[in-house]
DNA sequence: AATAAAATTTAGAACGATTCTAAAAAATTT
DNA sequence: AAATTTTTTAGAATCGTTCTAAATTTTATT
């Protein structure tokens, strides 16, 4: 555990944001002025492998990483594109009887329009 | 409807393999050898945008279309990556309810292992 | 049919996210 | 403290996708 690996787990525990490896290294940038671009994604993929992080891929844009490695739903706001976390009862119980097999991991996204964009417009920043 | 565009859809039609971009120009290419990557692109835009395929964002490789629009999961093989439809019963209500929201679509990836691949190796063309 | 206007195609450049590379620095082992 | 291994760094390279501008095709208008 370098002190560029603590400061990138620390920057996404820090919120509840699912944060882009761009915006990892931009926070980090500010504890570790000298921190890498290289050594962020380095970390990520390590942090990844340690089950300490989860990546979420797919948005169609850049990956975004969870502080929990435990699979889950996510909700994203086609506003705003913040990303919220959600749970289903028993899900991995429907999966595999729905697919006939264990699996390794899942992933779910709802696309959908928040609260806050029914309104308004936010961002993950802002609330 | 182009003959561009045809081949295309043909293309994503003509069998069960949900097949990326690059995949499609390839094979859209035998039919209609002058076609150009852009083309492939634009096209698979503006059919997704007219509700005949749907993009799969996300396995961390190239996007992959889906000749049906109608969202339903995806289980994908870690070894072969071949990718499978499925269907969960319900689910559409499931997920409302568990968001406490309508949505819009939702992307739902299994990783597993299939059984062809638990005895040996196997690819999407093969089987 | 001829003309004009609009949409589509093409080839390749540009782009953004991520990965790779090689050298320097830091950490670990002996 | 010397040697070995791991990590970091900066920037180049890569990959998938989007953009651009010119050429072509299609559609609409006479």
């Amino acid at each position: 555990m370098t002190k560029q690996r603590a400061v990138i787990l620390e920057v996404i525990r820090s919120d509840m944001c699912h944060h882009t490896a761009d915006e990892i290294f931009t926070l980090a940038k500010e504890k570790l002025p000298g921190i890498s671009r290289a050594t962020v994604y380095n970390n990520l993929k390590a942090l990844e492998g340690d089950k300490l992080i989860r990546r979420i891929t797919g948005d169609g844009l850049s990956d975004r990483y969870d502080n929990s490695y435990v699979p889950h739903g996510h909700m994203i706001c086609e506003q705003c594109e913040r990303v919220r976390d959600f749970d289903l009862d028993n899900f991995d119980r429907l999966l595999s009887d729905a697919i006939g097999s264990e699996f390794n991991s899942y992933e779910l996204k709802v696309r959908y329009t928040c609260d806050a964009c029914k309104a308004k417009g936010a961002s993950c920043a802002e609330a």
